[in-house]
DNA sequence: ACTTTTGTGGACCAATCGGTCAACAATCAC
DNA sequence: GTGATTGTTGACCGATTGGTCCACAAAAGT
């Protein structure tokens, strides 16, 4: 080993990763992951293959954060349906509480690169099975403590909830102002659970 | 007036909306429409201003398409619930029945385009609008039929239903072969339907 | 037939794209 | 200290980007 690097790798990611989320792949230029993260283009090149490498890398390193932060409320609240009602505040938030309107980067990458880069593709999809199991598993003890509605199957609630949170992200970038998320999130919950009358 | 265009506007049109709404905007090159439109260089900044021209009048191409055929489905089916039915079917199909997964053009511009251009993001608003008040009225007639589930007001019920296909085609471009978008519309009006039990 | 007007074809442009490379700097093992 | 190794810096590269321009073609008005 040798001369160290003078930077901080995960704090360079994370400046790649933030422009990434709110310009998209294309739209982002190596100058501007110079200008984020204050590296010059060579010392990039050392630590990163290239462009499509370094944007992996900020992936991951998002999913992993999404995953972690899906765990912790999907299983410590006290009640499954709380914990499933604070994962899909956890999308709202997303949606209402940022500067700019820049949605879910694991939804934006999917509807930018989703259909045309496998690699991609495949760190995504790997990534909504271990959230679906997740998922899946708080549901069906909704379900048997009778706080979510059991004529349909977990796997379809799942679903459905994931699709929820999908379209919540997505329609922000452009609806932000307009749709109140909060009261969608307290519209799907009531379509999950068993209806009163 | 003198010499006239030998090429037809709208066939030119429906190709560029083509390849944009397979390749998205910025991953879209002149070259790539010169090809898709078999026009030069010079024929297609005669026609449009420039290429952010030619995508606001491919993206309102496709939008009043899409308004056209929601407005038909919504409106001539017998029951208003069957309209919504086929409504949704008509957004699963978009994610299942195309050789490759292109989604939605209106949601893969709003995630791509919609926080940066403010031009593109009211015609995505008016769009959304239009649909939704189409989507109320609809909703309001099954509740009144006792088609639709009362509880939740028609507004929400729409906002839900357009949240809903927003994540289905957003969701296909990576999950195209995992999720069956057919049984997803089944829940969904399982959940804005009184419940049986 | 001739002028006017507009469409077509393709050469051409500066700017930017992602990426390379070599000189230099700094730290390790010894 | 010295040599080996690796990080940093910035000049540089060919290719491609969106866009312009002009010579030429073709139809309309007279």
């Amino acid at each position: 080993m040798a001369r160290p690097r003078e930077f901080d790798m995960n704090q360079a990611l994370d400046a790649a990763l933030n422009t990434f989320w709110t310009q998209g792949y294309e739209a982002t230029s190596m100058t501007d992951l110079m200008e984020a993260t204050g590296l010059h283009k060579g010392s990039l090149y050392k630590a990163f293959e290239d462009k499509h490498d370094l944007f992996m890398k900020s992936l991951t390193r998002y999913l992993d954060n999404a995953w972690t932060m899906s765990q912790a409320t999907l299983t410590e609240a006290q009640k499954p349906l709380d914990g499933l009602r604070a994962w899909l505040g956890g999308a709202a938030q997303l949606c209402s509480k940022q500067p700019i309107q820049r949605g879910c980067m694991a939804m934006n990458t999917a509807v930018e690169l989703g259909p045309h880069d496998g690699e991609i593709a495949n760190l995504l999809r790997s990534h909504h099975a271990r959230v679906s199991e997740l998922l899946v598993k708080t549901i069906e003890r909704g379900q048997r403590a009778g706080e979510i509605r059991s004529d349909l199957s977990a796997d379809q609630i799942a679903k459905s909830c994931f699709i929820f949170t999908a379209g919540l992200v997505s329609t922000s970038k452009v609806l932000g102002d307009t749709i109140d998320f909060e009261e969608m999130v307290a519209t799907q919950l009531q379509c999950i659970t068993p209806q009163k009358d």
